[in-house]
Formats: structure tokens, C-alpha cells, sequence
DNA sequence: AGTCTTTACTGGTCAGACCAATTAACTATT
DNA sequence: AATAGTTAATTGGTCTGACCAGTAAAGACT
């Protein structure tokens, strides 16, 4: 009566359940794919499918001669991935800027910021050996810091490996210098 | 030298490239496994360990007998998957809807809205077929819509197929509505 | 004790086989 | 000629067993 899942997905359930009914953490070591095949009575070949494809999402890491290990998977990684099959196709300039800007935009309103994250700031405008990119990356990601979301970091820093071939509308130095200006005033 | 990528690597690449320069589109079908492996000169095994990932990821879809199509990959299957792995995890829950929320209010920042577009939104909010879930997707969708950013567009997708799995903090009716009576004073 | 060599284990890849399901080609029947 | 039934070819699904390539642990030597 069909429904017969595929042996690489039911794998899959088992590595899920050894996460969460063993209680395996990130950085453990995986039982081998020998070891998994005869566990879950399959083949070698359908295990390492299964292995392949979270691998791919970022969950697990192999090192050949030694393991697998179990990842930090709160990193994110099917986010990027997902992201370079959305992006190939509408990689539109202005749509990846724009998008940009909402995020950029969302993190400098934020209340407040602490006597470090200014002095940080202004470090940052003040280091002449910086380039426009480079300040511009380093001030936002205080921001970023300071809101404290992950994944809208994450999101950024991807549009920012994205755009960073394309040219740039440029900030003036004005621009980094009122959103400064901004919350001097909030302290002072 | 290193960075040997490995031959499950190089066949997503492989992939990847079909879609981008051959034109494949959804519901194409791919290339057989068999043929893939000459192809790229690798063993069938290791081109079916990149089939089942991106497999996993929502990316094609193999019918036993038939072949292997590439699908409409803007709908993710992955996220389920990534979502039982991730999401116990009530902080990245939070970011999740923090970041959708950023996407949203942007949107609803929009200067003005078309009459048949707010009738849409009209029917969409008077529609009592609708669960609360679908309420809430066909609402944003018109904004987005709207504002013509398929970034945006795609980024908030991913994000609603990720917050599907887990428990929604509902939007009141209400919420809906004040976002609406917003846009008809600007055109009454 | 410290170093070197060997061994065992792990992932990476390959080749070939067989099953299962679908499709296409062909044949026989009407 | 049109249809139905059978066969063959193709495709994915799975398995087995082999060999290579790194790593780490055990053992031997100094």
C-alpha cells in the first residue's frame, strides 16, 4: 500500500531520534556508516544518502578517517544554501539593495545603545584604514549585535556577500555620522 | 592542495549550472542518474548522494520509473525537516518572528495601495473559509505584491514555510483591519 | 619516556548486480 | 484501423563488496 518510505529517509528518522531520545549533543561523534548499516539493517549506500543530504542542510560534519559529528545546526547553513538557489535567478541589484536597507533600517532603531557600542562606533568612522565596504559592514554589524537576532544577521551578512560584486550605492560619511548623532543624544 | 571538493559537491554544482545556464525550469526533467554519471564522470552512488540532498531541500523530485524533475523550488521542503531538528529551541522561534515582523512592517509602510487591491483585501478579510494561517499569508501576499520585490517576497515565504511548523502568535482580526481603514483614508 | 611503525577504523569512491515501477514499442485481437 | 495485451527498455531504489585515503590507537623500538 505504498507509503513504503525510502530506506535513506528512515535513516534519517533514526538520526533524528538519536537526538533526541539519546540525547546526542553538537560536536558528538555519530555511530559509523558501518556501524548505522547494520544498526538500521541498510545498506552502507543508503546511509551515506541520508548522511549526504543533512550534511548538505548542515546538521552533521564528516571528517574523512575520523567521523561524523553531530553540528551546532543553529548556524544556520540551510539558509545560505537555500538562499544561493533563490537568489540565482532574480539576483536583481536593486531588489538585493532594497532588502538591504529594511534590515539596516530595522536594527538602527533600536532604543538604545551602550557606552561601548558608541565608543565602538566611533572607532570604526574614525579608522582611516578602513575601506567604504568595510565600514560600512562594521558599523551595521554593531547594530545587528546589538538587536541580538541571529538570523536577520545572518540574512545581511548573505546580502551582503551577495552585493558586494555589484557596486554599491555609497553612503556618504554624513550619513554614519547622524545615525550617531542619534543616539549621543539619548545618552548625553 | 586540499579542497578536493567532494564528487557530491561537484554534482550539485553540476545542478546548479543546469538550471542556470541550460534553462532548466520546474517540472523539467533532469538528466537519469545513470546518464549523470557519465556525465560527470562519477560513480552513480555518489550522484545519487547530491539527488537525495537536494532531494531533501525541496530542490527536484524523483518518481521511480520516470525520471527526476526539478520542482518549483520556491516552496521549500526542507524547512519541515530543518524545523524537527531547529526549532525546540524557543529563542530561534522568537528570532524567526522578530524577522518576519521586520519583512511585514515594511510592507505595510507602503504609501498607497491600488482600489483592487484593497478590495482584495477586503475579500480576503471577509473570506470565513479561511483558517487564521491562510488569513494572514493572502493578506502580506498583496503587500508584497505590492511593493514588486520578489526578494523580499521569497525571503518572507521561507520564512512563513518555518514558522508553519511551529505555533503562530496570532494576529487579533483586529489587526487586520486597522491595517486596512490605514490605506482607505488615504483614498477617500 | 619518547619516537617510529604498524594496525585498525573511518569516510570517499567505485563497479556491478538485481529489484520495482513506469514508459515505449510491439503484437495480437477485434 | 483501432484497441487491448504483452514485451522490452528505461529509470529510480537498494544491496554487496571492493579499494583508496585519511586518522588514531596500539605496539615496537630506541
Amino acid at each position: 500500500m505504498s507509503e513504503r518510505s525510502k530506506v535513506y529517509q528512515q535513516v534519517l528518522s533514526e538520526i533524528q531520534r538519536l537526538i533526541k531520545e539519546d540525547g546526542y549533543l553538537p560536536g558528538d561523534k555519530l555511530p559509523s556508516e558501518r556501524q548505522l548499516s547494520v544498526q538500521l539493517d541498510a545498506a552502507r549506500s543508503s546511509v551515506r544518502e541520508a548522511l549526504r543530504a543533512i550534511e548538505l542542510l548542515g546538521i552533521i560534519e564528516t571528517r574523512q578517517g575520523e567521523g561524523t559529528y553531530l553540528r551546532d545546526y543553529q548556524t544556520y547553513h540551510a539558509v545560505e544554501l537555500l538562499a544561493s538557489f533563490v537568489l540565482q535567478d532574480s539576483r536583481i541589484q536593486e531588489e538585493l539593495q532594497q532588502a538591504k536597507k529594511v534590515l539596516e533600517n530595522y536594527v538602527l532603531s533600536i532604543d538604545s545603545l551602550s557606552d561601548q557600542q558608541l565608543t565602538q562606533l566611533r572607532e570604526i568612522l574614525a579608522d582611516s584604514s578602513l575601506s567604504k565596504e568595510e565600514k560600512h559592514h562594521r558599523f551595521f554589524l554593531v547594530f545587528f549585535k546589538a538587536n541580538d537576532n541571529q538570523l536577520l544577521l545572518r540574512i545581511w551578512r548573505l546580502m551582503q556577500d551577495f552585493s558586494e560584486n555589484i557596486e554599491q550605492d555609497v553612503y556618504p560619511d554624513q550619513y554614519y555620522c547622524d545615525m550617531l548623532k542619534k543616539y549621543k543624544k539619548t545618552i548625553e
